[in-house]
DNA sequence: CTGAATCCAGTGCGATACTG
DNA sequence: CAGTATCGCACTGGATTCAG
């Protein structure tokens, strides 16, 4: 991976357009936000059931819990395994692909809280200029 | 950076639940697709004017530009300097804090890029499986 | 050229009710 | 318990028009 082009720019990634296409609209889907709440509390709690994921994730619908999860089944981020018993018992964990999503949504994480009491200044400062 | 608290398991950052909302937060509106490709043009061709971003930008329209970039301004990201000549002249540029922001999206970024594959073999997997 | 304002179609999403 | 189905509204965002 990360085999960096030739090219003398290569701070940034994807030179090639079609992939960055393809990139973007990847990133689109996974940097949603109930995406991430979910992701995090499979990472620090592993693997959970749904009721346990709707109490988990603040705020978040049955409805939107439910999209969530099939979207993130579906994209290979979660497995998602069903108990044969009644009442149904359904387990989500994370996959190593969700896993390593995680790990590179670290860095947008520091970045925020890192950069939090900067972003807010400079909404004040913008706010009081307005 | 990335100090590393000394709490055992550090591999997630947020502990404390009243910045961890915050931070999603904050998350939530950088993360937007909009923001993200102006900020990718932003770094690739540095200072632009209005109408070079929105030639810039594949399929943004000019109200989502000029939302985006008001907004990213508010929260320090990016610098708008205008001219006053006529016509008038307006050029936006990253700040230190944007571009502190595009590198701490290149880790999504390169997971995006290398699993790209991984993600439709599974989008595949799971749409024979349906 | 840069942007604000208006209009409007599409849809994201919560609330609620129903099923196996 | 773990969903699916339906309704309804608020908001997103595109197209268009107007202004400095």
């Amino acid at each position: 991976m990360s085999m960096m082009k030739n090219s003398a720019a290569a701070a940034y990634p994807t030179p090639d357009p079609r992939v960055e296409m393809l990139v973007n609209e990847l990133i689109g889907r996974v940097a949603d936000k109930w995406t991430l709440l979910v992701l995090e509390e499979l990472e620090e709690h592993g693997t959970c059931r749904f009721t346990r994921l709707a109490q988990l994730v603040p705020g978040i619908s049955q409805k939107m819990l439910t999209q969530t999860l099939r979207a993130m089944e579906r994209d290979g981020l979660v497995r998602r395994t069903v108990y044969p018993v009644v009442p149904p018992k359904v387990e989500y964990a994370l996959t190593d692909l969700g896993h390593s999503l995680g790990e590179a949504f670290c860095g947008v994480w520091h970045w925020a809280e890192a950069h939090l009491a900067a972003v807010e200044a400079a909404r004040s400062a913008f706010d009081a200029r307005a």
